[in-house]
DNA sequence: CGCCGCCTTGACCACCATCAAGTGGAGTGG
DNA sequence: CCACTCCACTTGATGGTGGTCAAGGCGGCG
């Protein structure tokens, strides 16, 4: 994006909201209409299944939005909390829609966050449905780092996940008790170290190779990458 | 769509081209450009793993489009191949932009269609991730229902799911012969049978109990759910 | 006929869920 | 300052869902 458009697009936030931890941004039932963009803080979208059980499809960093398309899917189909306490923005649809129209650069980059969404969302169920646990929490680490690093929220290998086992045992879909297991293998592999919310990779060429990670869906080298996290 | 973009949309079409059953739509290597349109038989997306296991990551049907935005993401995430045999027609990148330029309302109806996708993909990681197996593939043969109906490719309560066993369970991620015992019980249950590729539903309200499914995440009542499967 | 792919069935076992109990730190109130 | 609670983490024991292996049946096709 050029000076202006980002400008523009920097203008069309309203003032900005704190939202303390767990708590929902938007939930299901929520009628659709504005969209809101995540500043800083970590947060989740979920779904629910009767029994009670919750599923996180996805972690949003700093620079995601919440809610590209639902105006015009009409119907909203989950729920976005957040982890930590994070800071929100509200963008009016129609101020998007603006925007859409006069810089279609703008259009483009929002486009492509939702493809790169639907990227991770692909990867996620391959590492749901087809890796052991353990490398599928390598996985997940793996991403997270990628992802946080292109946002410069990395300290070396070492970078603050706000997720409890608990949490992280509903992204892989499997329990919390399995989760200290998994976590403790890592551990002893050499592979990483994860308390008090902090991860940290011991070794990042092996936790990769263990989680069968290749960061190609993350997309982090196309042009636009650069572009998104900027917001 | 009005007429007359409906007009410009299927002029864009190149010919149309046969593929047979089990083959490469587009591979993951393939350099990104030119969309493809799935206009006969169904497909599915699908990625691999080093091990050599597959996850699919959803069936496509007859006017389902295979890549929609590869040319902003600028690589390939992962494979499309044909069920049965298919007929499918390519447009190019260039004469889609025009389109869209031309046209805002066939852009919001492809942006639909990747919003409607993306909905879709996360139904389906709850589906691998909390549900049993039975369960699981209830609630795929619900969605299959529905969205054949949507584009009348259904009669009564069956339809034609070209899939195999073992397909089948590369699309709910347990084994071959599990999705056997299931697909036992589903029909104990007289909930639906599966044989020679065709599916009869003997009970949607309860296999929609069972499955825990709601359709909402189809999107199927939004204005745009008209338009799309027309093409 | 014989091969091959798909379905079917049985036996066995592993990954991971569930239950249960216990630890330890943070926050609260007496 | 010390109970007390609460929550996240930890650990052990047990069992079930579903994987893997192996063999056999059945239909389609060269």
């Amino acid at each position: 994006l050029e000076d202006e458009e980002a400008r523009a697009l920097a203008a069309a936030f309203g003032h900005s909201r704190i939202v303390e931890a767990r708590r929902a941004i938007v939930r299901e039932e929520d009628p659709p209409g504005g969209i809101v963009f995540l500043l800083e803080g970590q947060a989740v979208r979920h779904k629910f299944l009767e029994s009670g059980r919750r599923q996180i499809l996805s972690v949003m960093i700093p620079g995601d939005a919440c809610d590209l398309g639902v105006a015009l899917l009409e119907a909203r189909d989950h729920s976005i909390s957040t982890l930590g306490e994070c800071v929100v923005s509200q963008v009016t649809d129609a101020s998007l829609v603006q925007l859409s129209a006069r810089y279609p650069k703008v259009r483009a980059a929002l486009r492509w966050a939702t493809l790169v969404e639907e990227s991770i969302a692909r990867e996620w169920l391959l590492n749901v449905g087809q890796r052991q646990a353990p490398s599928a929490m390598a996985h997940l680490f793996c991403e997270m780092y990628y992802r946080l690093r292109a946002i410069g929220q990395t300290q070396d290998l070492s970078f603050e996940l706000a997720m409890t086992q608990g949490e992280l045992g509903e992204a892989v879909a499997i329990s919390t008790v399995h989760v200290n297991r998994c976590l403790q293998e890592l551990r002893a592999r050499k592979l990483l170290s994860f308390a008090d919310k902090r991860v940290t990779i011991l070794d990042l060429q092996k936790l990769e190779v263990f989680g069968e990670f290749v960061r190609t869906y993350l997309h982090l080298e196309s042009r636009y990458s650069a572009v998104v996290p900027a917001l």
